[in-house]
DNA sequence: AGCACGCCGACT
DNA sequence: GTCGGCGTGCTC
């Protein structure tokens, strides 16, 4: 018999370790184990978790080095061949490690946990006695406990003595929701027996085994059974002793919709909607890997093409992915999802717990499902018959990923369209500059939807406030008069309304009237942001927290008070204003926890506030019919931000906030707050015209030499000491400008915008490039220099192919 | 990445 | 003489 061996991609994130490694399989695995399968083998001195790669029958290195894979971890295994093509693709795309793509396309229960325990291997007594307490009771203790307690001078001493030893422990995180259900015995003339043994005093017990007779073999929650017969638990328990039923444990997914939904029908489509959908179709039908850009004014009826596009692609027995920019935030757009499909749907959100994402994965995986509706990760749902990709709010940023592996979820789901041989569908009302130039140049198809869907429902008059004008006015407050008027208006029709806090950067902090210093976290160069539920100031990059301070820090004074405007702030200032209006708050500190979005979201459908109030969160997918009014507050905050496509994301932002109000029969009017009314992102957006802007805003990329007309990387170099970062940023800049080609830019080396965060100082360089070729490879050759080297300094780099900001 | 191995200086 | 510091190199 031929020896099998596998290729094996190790879960150590390391350069000399990232490629395969070859295992013995050993016989009893061999018709088990595939390619994708997850073992545990030995590495080194230790055991860890791995990816079988491929399978072969012949190695390079002698037989007798291979070692055999220890253990086999699934009976089916959790990746498709198309992930590892696909992982392999992604590796060479976003310069990472290959296992770190191979996690990521993994719910996180299926990484490997590590822990160390400590054995114990003779008597207790023979311990030492610093040792002995934690040894009384068990013979394996937590190593991390020894370490807490610093002992591990005392646990070395003991290794030596051979007393105990260090056992490595691969644990898988996922836990499974069990249920104990009780399982009637199978044999009728088993319990025949039993009941005939049964004392004629014990009355209940009968009466149960007789009922159990008439249910042989099947499965009941312990619950059921007790209502049924009418009897307590004492008596169930006292009739399965006598071997009459068992309890089995059942695995449970756990239900991440909150509420039933009814189901719905297919709404009639437009003929403009209709259209669109035939070119999918057909698409579809043909076989073609080709990308649509549904390019759709706010409330034209995007979502009504998915759904029927992917009732189609069910109905010729595939599967459909569909991408939702983080989802938790969207309630409306998975309940009409699941309002169409039903039982078909997976949903795949950060507001899952690890478990609930593992039940969707697993639900996706055994084929139960047919639909996934999620988040970026869910581009590598499991589907192994992909019928439709579909990528709705294109253009959000929240698509590519911030930490390795770096990947946009718009070029995975195109990889897979072309694997798959299906059409790929990304809509938006205001599509990213990259993603209409490329239907301009006919690489994408573009579909365009101008109407809104339902009849009578007109754009909202948008009317632009200059806050110049009211300051010079002596209006000091965040509210124009026009706005205040509107609003009193609404609240004496009963109408609703949303105000919108640009971003949530524009929150409060602490500063000293006399000397002008504000606070500033002790890790990062970045205010601290106050928080007035727990009166304390936070940093929201590193997380550090302090109290409010009494006396100013720098020198002393007592004048020392917040600032700014944060939701909180607003919500007082309405409360003055009108002290009539319910509100609504809606930022990070009112959804902390789980369910919250929907509880808020829910009671403003109800209508048991006027106002909603909100950042970012509330910019998307709200709709609600009796919106009437909705004022941003200041749109120029994201305008002003050191981007080059902060022009582009204030246009997004107007646009989708303007699209909130009179999406049914009552006409609609938004107010934009500026302190720029000229600027053309505002301009245009008042207009809500998406190609004007379009082409205003490609002449200025085209001038600054930016994407779509260049592409971009992004090299971060840190080190806690400032010059040793500006040093190597420096020599990085020079290694890739002997490397690269002459039309390749070099921007830098810079600070980058926060220069120091988590006591890192921060440098970057930006490369422009049309085309060069071995770009990757140059970034490549520099992260050797960066691993074999700098490392060791301290150095800490990183690239970002196509960075979504700078 | 982790971990063992190994070579050198400071101690019971 | 031995303990423990960290530089070096390997992991099928």
């Amino acid at each position: 018999m031929t020896v099998k061996i596998a290729e094996v991609i190790v879960d150590v994130a390391a350069y000399p370790v990232d490629r395969p490694f070859d295992y013995l399989i050993p016989v009893e695995m061999q018709e088990l184990i595939e390619c994708g399968s997850r073992v545990r083998v030995p590495f080194g001195p230790r055991s860890v978790l791995g990816f079988v790669v491929s399978i072969k029958n012949e190695t390079d290195l002698s037989i007798a080095k291979l070692k055999p894979i220890t253990k086999l971890l699934d009976i089916e295994p959790v990746l498709t061949s198309e992930m590892l093509t696909l992982a392999k693709w992604l590796k060479h795309e976003t310069i990472c490690y290959e296992i770190d793509v191979l996690q990521a396309m993994l719910p996180s229960a299926l990484r490997a946990k590590y822990e160390k325990f400590v054995s114990l291997q003779v008597n207790v007594e023979q311990l030492s006695f610093l040792l002995q307490p934690y040894f009384t009771k068990t013979k394996k203790v937590n190593y991390k406990i020894f370490e807490k307690d610093q002992l591990l001078h005392e646990l070395k001493i003991a290794i030596k003595q051979n007393q105990v030893v260090i056992e490595n422990v691969v644990k898988q995180q996922g836990n499974i929701k069990e249920v104990r259900k009780v399982k009637i015995n199978d044999s009728r003339e088993a319990l025949q027996s039993i009941y005939e043994n049964i004392s004629n005093r014990a009355k209940k017990q009968k009466l149960l085994v007789e009922w159990m007779m008439n249910h042989v073999d099947e499965v009941f929650e312990p619950k059921e059974i007790l209502d049924e017969v009418n009897c307590s638990d004492a008596v169930l328990h006292s009739v399965m002793e006598l071997g009459a039923a068992e309890f089995i444990h059942e695995e449970v997914f756990r239900d991440v919709f909150t509420k039933d939904v009814k189901k719905t029908d297919f709404l009639d489509l437009t003929e403009e909607q209709a259209g669109a959908l035939k070119q999918v179709i057909n698409a579809m039908e043909q076989k073609v890997p080709e990308t649509f850009l549904l390019h759709g004014i706010t409330g034209s009826g995007k979502t009504e093409i998915y759904l029927q596009a992917i009732e189609h692609c069910l109905n010729d027995g595939k599967e459909a992915i569909v991408l939702v920019p983080e989802i938790s935030l969207t309630p409306q757009m998975t309940e009409r999802f699941r309002s169409r499909f039903g039982e078909q749907v997976a949903v795949m959100h950060s507001g899952l717990s690890v478990g609930e994402k593992y039940d969707e994965w697993r639900k996706i995986h055994e084929g139960r499902v047919k639909v996934v509706v999620g988040a970026r990760s869910a581009v590598f749902a499991p589907f192994e018959n992909v019928g439709i990709l579909i990528i709705d709010e294109e253009h959000e940023s929240t698509y590519k990923q911030e930490d390795t592996p770096r990947y946009h979820a718009r070029d995975v789901a195109v990889w897979r369209s072309k694997y798959h041989q299906c059409p790929v569908i990304l809509g938006s009302a205001t599509p990213s500059l990259e993603s209409f130039a490329r239907a301009k140049k006919n690489v994408y198809k573009l579909l365009t939807l101008k109407n809104r869907a339902v009849s009578h429902s007109l754009l909202p008059e948008v009317q632009i406030v200059d806050m110049r004008e009211e300051l010079k006015n002596g209006n000091r407050s965040m509210f124009s008069e026009k706005l205040v008027e509107a609003i009193r208006v609404r609240l004496e029709k009963k109408e609703q309304m949303v105000l919108f806090l640009n971003r949530r950067g524009y929150s409060s902090f602490v500063m000293c009237r006399d000397c002008g210093t504000v606070v500033q976290c002790e890790n990062c160069d970045i205010s601290l942001t106050y928080h007035r539920s727990n009166e304390k100031l936070k940093c929201h990059y590193c997380g550090f927290e302090q109290w409010v301070p009494t006396t100013c820090p720098e020198c002393q004074s007592d004048h020392i008070r917040y600032f700014g405007t944060g939701t909180q702030k607003v919500e007082e200032e309405i409360a003055k204003l009108f002290p009539e209006a319910r509100v609504l708050r809606m930022d990070v500190d009112t959804t902390k926890t789980k369910g919250s979005h929907e509880q808020i979201l829910e009671m403003f459908g109800d209508g048991k506030a006027d106002i909603l109030l909100g950042t970012q969160m509330i910019a998307k997918g709200l709709d609600f019919p009796n919106i009437t009014l909705v004022g941003v507050l200041s749109a120029d905050t994201s305008l002003h931000l050191p981007d080059f496509r902060s022009a582009e994301k204030t246009f997004q932002l107007l646009t989708q906030v303007s699209g909130r109000a009179g999406r049914h029969s009552l006409p609609g009017e938004v107010f934009i707050q500026t302190y720029t009314p000229e600027h053309y992102a505002i301009e245009l957006a008042k207009v809500q015209q998406y190609e004007p802007f379009y082409e205003r805003e490609m002449w200025t990329r085209h001038q600054a030499g930016y994407p779509p007309y260049y592409y971009l990387a992004l090299i971060q170099i840190s080190h806690e000491d400032v010059l040793m970062a500006s040093e190597y940023a420096g020599k990085a800049a020079d290694y890739l400008r002997s490397n690269l080609s002459f039309n390749v830019s070099i921007i830098g080396p810079t600070a980058s915008s926060i220069s120091r965060l988590q006591n890192r100082y921060r440098y970057q360089c930006l490369i422009k490039y049309k085309v060069e070729p071995n770009l990757i490879d140059t970034f490549i050759q520099l992260i050797k220099i960066y691993r074999s080297d700098w490392i060791k300094k301290g150095i800490q780099l990183s690239v970002d192919l196509n960075p979504s900001s700078i």
